[in-house]
DNA sequence: ATGATTGCAAAATTTTTGCAGAACG
DNA sequence: CGTTCTGCAAAAATTTTGCAATCAT
């Protein structure tokens, strides 16, 4: 069970305790390759956990860096693991369809857009997804 | 009144009909540079319009490109106009307080990833905004 | 043991829908 | 005059809060 000891260590660390919800959803994300939202996760382990927990853990684990929040424009906030490589995605405005792109340069860009503000020091978090037609909704 | 006569204009190009929450809404975006909410929006032009027409003429303006939105991470979507140049947002995660930059190459950003990918053929929208803290903020 | 975490019920917030009447062109 | 638009009431959808009971360390 390399993988429950792995998820008991990111939540040490992190300074949680080890409950089965949060193990659970920790799961969840691991084995979802998509963003994922509250609902998601409820409907998957509703056995184990209630909503309200969700929507705990989903704030205080974005707020730890174990979640990153993907702005999909759905109305609901989606979350990935934080730990994969860094990508984004394009998101298809009439079917949904997700794909993720990679090179996003944020750690020049941030650092060129912080050279030139006045009023902020650093950059933790940054959003950039596109929003287009996939080429089957193009037809 | 040249300014009314604009956003009479505006409406009649995107086939929309010309009333006072409309042009309502239209001005207040134009007098105002930050991202508005629709409570924003409501509690600004309430004596003119109702909460209801106020977010469906959020949803065709944005449909139609006149409006486009912006993801603040803030639980209610915020829009600006689209007509101004260019531009994206560093929020402060404690304050709240927004800076604006430029320098988004989406073009080249866009086209590059285009290039690359299998499904998508256009994109139409993009977000990028940037979450840290304030200089204020960080001391 | 004790502080963190959960579940439940309830509420708050944000946004959408349906429909009848009013207004625009 | 016909279609579009608005306002009202109502509901749907998403997220948060308070509190007592339970659990993890």
């Amino acid at each position: 069970m390399y993988m429950k000891i792995d998820f008991k260590n990111i939540l040490k660390i992190n300074g949680f305790k080890s409950t089965p919800s949060r193990i659970a959803i920790l799961e969840l994300f691991s084995s979802d390759c998509k963003p994922v939202n509250a609902e998601d996760i409820f409907r998957k382990v509703n056995k184990i956990t209630d909503q309200v927990t969700v929507y705990r853990t989903l704030n205080s684990f974005e707020e730890k860096g174990i979640l990153r929040r993907v702005d999909l424009r759905k109305g609901s906030a989606y979350y990935e693991l934080n730990n994969k490589h860094h990508h984004h995605h394009i998101v298809c405005k009439k079917c949904g369809l997700i794909e993720i792109f990679n090179g996003c340069e944020i750690d020049k860009i941030s650092k060129k857009i912080l050279s030139k503000s006045l009023k902020f020091k650093n950059v933790t978090e940054h959003s950039f997804e596109l929003f287009g037609f996939c080429k089957t909704c193009t037809k």
